[in-house]
DNA sequence: TTTTAATGGATTGGTATCAGACCATTGACG
DNA sequence: CGTCAATGGTCTGATACCAATCCATTAAAA
């Protein structure tokens, strides 16, 4: 595959760079790409389990779509139950998620071998550079104790699936701390990809008491604001994950 | 800014991550991104000066556009002057772009600081990731050479703005080789904001000189399979175009 | 020279999405 | 208890975008 071309073999010296670099405008279809992301948002613990979404002419505003559009994607959640509305004041779309029970219908795990290496390779450069540069920063108070928070709720966690969506906030405040909205957009783009992996394979006690120490050391490494224990340590978790996933996978 | 909310000052401990994750689902108008794709690409130097754009019903498809919109962004460059077309057998669309001369019409360069400085970021985490990436993986001859007469086009470039493309073209080269099209997309997306803040800058040859030093560490790195080196030699020179931007810039 | 294939150019009808206005429901607040 | 404000629910007309088809032009191939 490396090397042979389907059709114009003549000209494959001459500039593999369009094929490399032109990529789809658009996510073909604003719906459905609308209800992934509220999906995955749910997913990964953006919106807590009981939370309110924002009003819809509010989040059709952030999302960029037409509140017709937006309420469409909600009713698609609804139908998936993962979410209730409700009417009047002090309404809204409340999150009813319960994070599913783990190995149950995982279908074609396998058949993403390249989106998944990609994924992983991607994450082992924007996320120990996320918390590199979240340890470079300096923090509010806020921000520290929102760190501190995130961590000992996924050492807290009270199941595997709770402790799977701590995990991804954790990992998204780290991100969210970085500063750097490119690399938030970067890092939600991977666990998104992780997320969907991780909860479909049996995670054991000793990987979770393992990943527990290994964030430990990253979030004291941040707020040590010690860049390179940072940049490492969260290389080394995610060394762990990848080893983990491609040893179940292939 | 870093405490205050509008509005309900109570819930802003909860959980930050909604504002910093949830991101616009489209880009807006699929005509105007469309533009903006053929456009950049051009400027990178994507598709050099005289060479053909893909034929439309091909690129349509790449692009996941209909040919009825790609073909209004190609009306869209033509009036601009960045490409011609004709028909018939062996006809199509080729770039006529010539890279304008440097700070003749730089207007607001000031105004998107923080993209630019996002930008600064991400570059800093995603270029040296590819380029230790590259080194790592076992490139074939091709590959090979493709680098290296990416590089050498770069040090042989004409003039300033020759160069300017030149360098794009092997940053994204750099990026290709790393086998990530996460990576391409990022690399792609942080020299779109760059070569458009770099051209309308003064760039002097002494900065050139250095920075083509740096590019050949780079591109010895990564031939000789040595990722740390590569790694570390792509981060100084995001380094040294960070303070040349930086300096300039405020 | 004739034929054919590969391209850009133009038209048509259908669909997704949007913007905006208005309605319905419900709890907060005076 | 009554009023009001904040929310979800519905409808309508406009428009961006699409898929598909056919036309026009040119050069390569026979």
């Amino acid at each position: 595959m490396t090397g042979g071309g389907v059709r114009d073999v003549e000209q494959v010296t001459v500039s593999r760079l369009p094929g490399a670099v032109l990529r789809p405008v658009r996510d073909g279809n604003t719906f459905e790409a609308t209800v992934e992301q509220l999906a995955t948002s749910v997913r990964l613990g953006v919106f807590a389990t009981g939370e309110r979404l924002p009003p819809e002419r509010e989040l059709a505003l952030t999302l960029a779509v037409s509140r017709t559009t937006l309420r469409e994607a909600i009713a698609a959640l609804r139908e998936a139950g993962m979410v209730q509305t409700r009417r009047g004041r002090a309404g809204g779309t409340v999150v009813t998620y319960q994070t599913p029970v783990p190995g149950s219908g995982g279908p074609d795990l396998d058949r993403r071998g390249g989106r998944l290496d990609d994924a992983l390779n991607f994450r082992r450069v924007v996320e120990p550079g996320a918390a590199a540069l979240a340890a470079s920063r300096d923090l509010t108070a806020d921000q520290r104790s929102w760190l501190v928070s995130s961590s000992a709720e996924v050492e807290q966690a009270a199941d595997v699936a709770e402790h799977r969506k701590a995990d991804s906030r954790l990992h998204l405040a780290i991100a969210a701390l970085s500063g750097s909205d490119l690399l938030v957009a970067a890092v939600t783009q991977v666990q998104a990809v992780l997320h969907e992996m991780l909860t479909a394979i049996p995670v054991l006690a000793p990987n979770i008491a393992h990943s527990n120490r290994q964030h430990h050391l990253v979030v004291g490494a941040i707020l040590a604001g010690d860049h390179i224990a940072a940049r490492t340590a969260m290389e080394e978790h995610c060394d762990a994950t990848s080893a983990l996933l491609r040893g179940l996978l292939g």
